[in-house]
DNA sequence: GAAGCGTGGTT
DNA sequence: TAACCAAGCTT
């Protein structure tokens, strides 16, 4: 290990990695952003260090999320859960509701098993390496590292789209994105600096985001374009070099809005795994790929008198859906599986913004939070 | 290793 | 405006 260290550090110094690390450091001291689950630059050296629960919580957060998104929902989880010991005495359906409207739900699931873990057999301690941060649930090579470098000062390298952006115009590497993921991890190994590893990985994410954007970077005021190999070559926004995607088909499918009188709306919960798992849903029909998805209110799971109120269509990763959105009021007793949601309590509940765009359709106003 | 998994902002 | 893509993880 040593010798793995000295061998690193001497390449280093051939190779001027620890010069652009400390461009990227000075740079970063001056035009880091300020967020709300950031420490002030230089935390470990004033003898300060994160706290590593909020460290964790952003970071899942953020995982394939923006920053502007994630910031309402941290100070949310923070002042509703405060500790790690806090989230994990938390109701799992309280979490699932606090993260509605945020997406990729698996992330709440493991999230709150990551809670249960750290503080029920860690003693509310996060561990304090990567490999042990990795065996956790919902923390994969890019949290594991952003954690263990951010939270505990570990040398750790941290690869995330904007890494893999800024490194892949550094060095103009022509090889396709997903088959270039090794040789840019390597570089970034390379680039990590012994001191302010976590400020180093905040400064590569901070230049990604503001400076090295993916269209239209801002070159002129980057503070490693004296090492850039894409500007040389004379079009950095041509890098990263990603491989064509398959597009996306369509989905059809019906859903259903019972209300009751007193404004109350007939609810379900979906399967705790797949697609939007665990949440909160109105009854609809399977969302199939027939094109001739004239759906009626025939394929409704229970009779009434359904009146057509309009579509609603939304984008997922891999598909997207149109759903015709049917309305009826009905009362008694909700059908097996089914509850009934009280007009107050709807904005609160686990709704993805799917379902909230289909409620709205059939009651205007009825997912906004509504005094009791 | 490829596919499944949300949502909203930007261009 | 349709496409792109964001501090990725799991199976």
């Amino acid at each position: 290990m040593a010798l793995q260290d000295q061998t690193r550090k001497a390449e280093k110094a051939i190779s001027g990695d620890s010069s652009i690390a400390a461009r990227l450091l000075a740079w970063y001291d001056a035009h880091h952003r300020d967020l709300p689950w950031r420490v002030t630059p230089g935390a470990f050296a004033r003898g300060t260090r994160p706290d590593p629960y909020r460290i964790w919580l952003s970071e899942v957060m953020l995982q394939q999320t923006t920053v502007e998104a994630v910031k309402a929902y941290f100070r949310t989880f923070i002042e509703k859960w405060p500790t790690v010991a806090a989230l994990a005495a938390a109701p799992a359906e309280d979490v699932m509701k606090a993260w509605a409207g945020l997406g990729y739900y698996s992330r709440a699931r493991n999230l709150k098993a990551c809670a249960d873990i750290v503080a029920a057999q860690r003693g509310g301690r996060f561990p304090d390496t990567e490999a042990g941060l990795k065996e956790l649930p919902g923390i994969g090579a890019y949290t594991a590292a952003a954690v263990a470098a951010i939270a505990f000062d570990r040398p750790a390298a941290v690869v995330d789209g904007n890494v893999e952006r800024v490194v892949s115009r550094l060095y103009s590497i022509e090889t396709p994105l997903s088959e270039a993921k090794p040789e840019i991890r390597a570089l970034v190994e390379k680039l990590v600096p012994e001191t302010r590893p976590g400020d180093f990985a905040q400064a590569m994410m901070d230049l990604g985001a503001t400076i090295c954007t993916p269209r239209r970077p801002r070159c002129m005021l980057c503070p490693v374009r004296e090492d850039c190999s894409a500007i040389l070559a004379g079009d950095p926004e041509r890098f990263p070099v990603r491989l064509p995607k398959d597009d996306r088909p369509l989905r059809r499918g019906a859903a259903f809005v019972a209300e009751r009188g007193d404004g109350a709306i007939l609810l379900r919960k979906r399967p705790d795994k797949g697609l939007l798992g665990g949440m909160t849903e109105v009854p609809t029909t399977a969302w199939t790929a027939r094109a001739d998805g004239a759906t009626t209110a025939d394929a409704a799971p229970f009779p009434a008198d359904w009146r057509r109120a309009g579509r609603i269509g939304h984008v997922f990763t891999h598909f997207a859906l149109e759903l015709d959105v049917f309305h009826a009021h009905i009362e008694g007793a909700a059908p097996v599986g089914h509850f009934w949601s009280l007009a107050h309590e709807i904005s609160g509940e686990a709704l993805p913004t799917v379902m909230k765009k289909v409620i709205e359709r059939a009651i205007p106003g009825a997912t906004k939070a509504r005094p009791v």
